[in-house]
DNA sequence: TATTATAATGAACCATGGTTCAAGTTGTCA
DNA sequence: TGACAACTTGAACCATGGTTCATTATAATA
């Protein structure tokens, strides 16, 4: 049902398959991006130019092609945000990371919608986000804490869910830069001098 | 389709008739805030004790029952919100505001989901907020701002969509009062002093 | 009480969209 | 160049869940 790289097994994959698969990928990438959760095996296919079947070859079912896209994606990210973790200004690291996440958001529907479905169900795709985003983005956090920029109460799992009501692509631009604005805002070591 | 008081009708509505409405006003309100904008009608139906074919007897489409249950909603949020308009304190306002209405999301996760809903889809509910919620925050933000203790730059649309991202009635208190405060020092004009 | 408009019922209907699988293709290896 | 496992195909299948409507029941009126 799925076929990784070299198994134990004999045979390697034939090629035209794994082309296929990175198709099926790329459509539904395109796919889960514009129309979320609820794009259709059908529409992914055509943009594939495969067959459903296909589809269902080599990935099982349609909640296991999400979580294989949505994985990817958090794993990109969080690789990005660790590149940021030494940022010259811990307070810049974190601003760059909910701006980032701010624009992935945008762009993808889905991965928005798995940001905010609740932990129960699309369990499958919401652990990729506890157990790879989540983890890149503390340090980058903790640092600036550590540092007495960012209030100390603030938490990793906070930052993604403080930018689910990012107006969506249809918005102006200057609509989520002011909503970024107010998060950042409210993030940063304030008036209230905690520290 | 739809009987409102008399109209230019003859007989007055049965009166077990405009009972078993209320019921399904009721069952209505309690499963759409339980399951979301997906509760099913079925449920409906047996909650409120009443056959399926009563429900579209009253109300024609699941669609137009989920209208008028989230319209009454934001009318009854509006209604509280602008009685908080002379708060003593301008700021006190704006924060029992977004306290009231983040509690209502965390109580009813088909209002959560309207609110979040793209203008584009759910036309019908959307325009409940646009036309009745935002309208009456307004003015409490915009006292607010005139003293100088808001950000110039936000816009009463704001407030509902910054609380997007709550974390639900699973989470613990904490978390919620943190996200809260999080994003009403984002708002409150701060160091960078705007006036 | 007889009449009737209005309302209630719920099995059947239907559209949607994910999933299966028997039959046919094709890359790869010996 | 066979031979075969791996792969592809897509029509058919099926579950879900909203909606219809012919039939039956009943509140209101005369």
């Amino acid at each position: 049902m799925d076929n990784n790289e070299r198994g134990g097994a004999r045979r390697a994959a034939r090629v035209d398959a794994r082309q296929n698969r990175a198709r099926i990928l790329a459509a539904a990438r395109v796919r889960f991006a514009a129309d979320g959760i609820d794009a259709q095996i059908d529409d992914i296919a055509r943009e594939a130019e495969v067959a459903v079947g296909t589809i269902y070859h080599h990935f099982g079912s349609k909640d296991a092609l999400l979580e294989a896209i949505v994985h990817d994606r958090f794993q990109r990210m969080a690789d990005h945000i660790s590149s940021l973790r030494d940022e010259m200004d811990a307070w810049a690291g974190v601003e760059q990371t909910l701006r980032y996440i701010a624009e992935r958001q945008v762009h993808d529907r889905a991965l928005k919608a798995v940001i905010l479905s609740q932990p129960a169900l699309r369990e499958a795709s919401a652990a990729g986000m506890r157990e790879v985003l989540i983890p890149a983005i503390r340090p980058v956090l903790e640092r600036a804490q550590a540092a007495g920029q960012v209030r100390a109460d603030v938490v990793a799992g906070d930052l993604p869910l403080l930018l689910a009501g990012l107006p969506g692509s249809a918005a102006e631009p200057t609509d989520r830069e002011r909503y970024l604005e107010i998060i950042l805002a409210g993030l940063r070591t304030g008036g209230d001098a905690a520290y």
